[in-house]
DNA sequence: ACTAACGCTGACGTTAACGTCAACCTGTTT
DNA sequence: AAACAGGTTGACGTTAACGTCAGCGTTAGT
């Protein structure tokens, strides 16, 4: 009766997992140390399941972002209360939040770099387009003056 | 008068800079090491300008960021060409662009973390409340478990 | 003159996040 | 049986980004 798991194994072997996100079993391994990965074991061989996966992908994209393993395990125990206590939930409901605040922090500071790369860019066009003009005839002159 | 204005000197100590910005005098000296900042010399002392004043608050909003200092110091460097060649001009502005847009799919990875965490809030608040009603289990997990 | 504050230069230590390598097991193919 | 592909566990190496510490030189105040 119990039967409530579907037998279709969504399983997946270190190689098989390391290759869609293109990382090495080591770094595999060495997430399994950190707690961000726990998968189970058939005999020696790591087992991986659809959980392991999704958390794979939000570890690397947590990466991508910047954050520190640590951090991204701090978060990612967000999604883990199961059944916490009342002020278990109470404390993760407020990391969540600063959390939050300080992605939007973030969000600003990646618009203001993006604006200022934007006028370099508008910058450098302008002279591109100068530089271009004056033809250069005399290179060799320029390429003498400038020491 | 080509008197210079060392009346109101715009420039730093190293303590200054280290307090202003909140770093060690040992990071501004890495920093140094590794062509981020160039400040010149009173004797054997550094003195900072503004413009490594302004420079150390780009590397440090890079940091904040999650970039390396080496990028940073290719994204500082596309602000200081002065009088480069074509080429280089046109490599520059190639680079910038990328950098352009990768900052755009970071910012849109942050903008799916943030909707992420803050449907995690909407359900932990939601258990919360449940929780202080009554004593009712709790399945954050099968909450949460998007596909 | 002495000390305290501030600054400098090495040089070694540290942490995170892996890479690399050796040695071993294990099932499958040749 | 031998080799091979894929997995495992240590253990040591590496890089980035500093921290820390020792030793030394200059001013400023007492």
């Amino acid at each position: 009766m119990p039967t409530a798991a579907p037998a279709r194994s969504e399983q997946f072997t270190i190689t098989e997992l390391r290759r869609e996100f293109d990382v090495s079993a080591r770094t595999l391994r060495f997430y399994e140390d950190k707690g961000l990965l726990t998968p189970h074991r058939d005999g020696q061989a790591r087992i991986y399941g659809y959980r392991d996966r999704a958390r794979l992908g939000l570890v690397l994209r947590g990466k991508r972002m910047g954050f520190s393993l640590a951090e991204i395990k701090e978060m990612l125990d967000l999604y883990n209360l199961k059944d916490g206590q009342v002020t278990q939930l109470e404390v993760s409901l407020e990391k969540s939040r600063e959390r939050i605040a300080s992605l939007h922090e973030q969000r600003n500071e990646i618009d203001d770099v993006i604006s200022d790369l934007e006028r370099a860019c508008d910058v450098i066009e302008g002279m591109l387009t100068e530089k271009r003009r004056e033809q250069s005839p005399c290179r060799l002159d320029e390429a003498l003056a400038t020491e």
